[in-house]
DNA sequence: GTCTATAGACTGATAGAC
DNA sequence: GTCTATCAGTCTATAGAC
């Protein structure tokens, strides 16, 4: 038998991707795993503290990313952040499942959550860019869409593209980025 | 005074695209327009209806596009497809972040509730379009790249281009669209 | 058409025994 | 480390007065 915080981490990540956070209760992932709700209580503090587990290795990356948006990166900038978000989500699938289908959830704890400051602060971020007006709104629209383009291909609902091999997949992401985004 | 009913409406309309339809309580919405909750059950069945109201519009929408999906289109199909859905998004944008900010809470909706089918039968559709091995990896790649491009632009939290004049927005979203399809 | 009052079912979280 | 029992709070929804 595995260790038990981790079995909730496990159970829960897959009950927050399937149902979406707010929906999924707690008495499911202890019934889940087998035990009963105070037992999840010994190895996290909170709801919000199980969560904020699985989201760790993912603010290390949002702070990176917060750090070159305030570069003002330009297309060519772009296509390189891109294409290492596409080989770290390739990495963490699941991971990237979970973001993307939590988005409202992530945008509401970051603002009243300092652990996920992180998720708001890059967002902010990227609101700046999107909203400087001395980037022409052609290129900001191509750098939104790119940045949509690797959600809606990775993020789908289902993992769809799951046994295609990853190599291939971030190619032909990595060509599709850069087609939207005119560099290459 | 405006008619509640119409008021509940927006209302409803402004929280679920803010706070997310599970995290929005009815009390919520009747506070904010001067009324009690149970004065909304008056003009609406459950909760659910209301979302279900706002949702119209994009039922006939969805019926259209599981249609033609089924039809096996081409690259050059989806690029006109997904011209019209611009074109649909940017007349109601609010209904299209609506639909962008809720996307876990539908999913569970078309599953529990026929009213909300229309969504899940799309769904079904898409996912298979996405599975059919007899469509070039390549392909299906850049037509879910270019579903999640609109979305990216057009979803953006904030409305962030909501002040760009819409008719240079769908000539934009158009030629990165048909970039992405590599269509013209 | 809107109110007060409340039912009934959850939720996240805690106390304290073992 | 896990349990039983329970708390306080919130939610959707309803009954019945006005």
């Amino acid at each position: 038998m595995k260790d038990t915080r981790e079995r909730i981490l496990e159970t829960a990540l897959d009950l927050f991707i399937e149902r979406g956070y707010e929906k999924t209760s707690l008495r499911e992932i202890a019934e889940r795993i087998g035990v009963t709700k105070p037992a999840l209580y010994y190895h996290f503090a909170s709801k919000e503290e199980i969560l904020e587990t699985l989201f760790e290795p993912i603010f290390t990356g949002q702070k990176l990313a917060a750090e070159f948006l305030s570069s003002k990166p330009s297309l060519e900038d772009w296509s390189k952040i891109l294409a290492s978000l596409v080989a770290w989500a390739l990495s963490q699938r699941r991971l990237f499942e979970l973001m993307e289908n939590n988005h409202s959830t992530l945008q509401s704890l970051s603002q009243d959550s300092k652990h996920f400051e992180a998720h708001g602060a890059l967002h902010r971020s990227l609101d700046e860019v999107m909203s400087d007006k001395t980037t022409p709104l052609a290129d900001r629209i191509r750098i939104a869409g790119a940045i949509g383009l690797v959600g809606g291909a990775l993020g789908m609902s289902g993992n769809t593209f799951a046994d295609a091999p990853p190599e291939e997949l971030q190619t032909l992401l990595v060509e599709a980025i850069n087609d939207v985004l005119h560099v290459d």
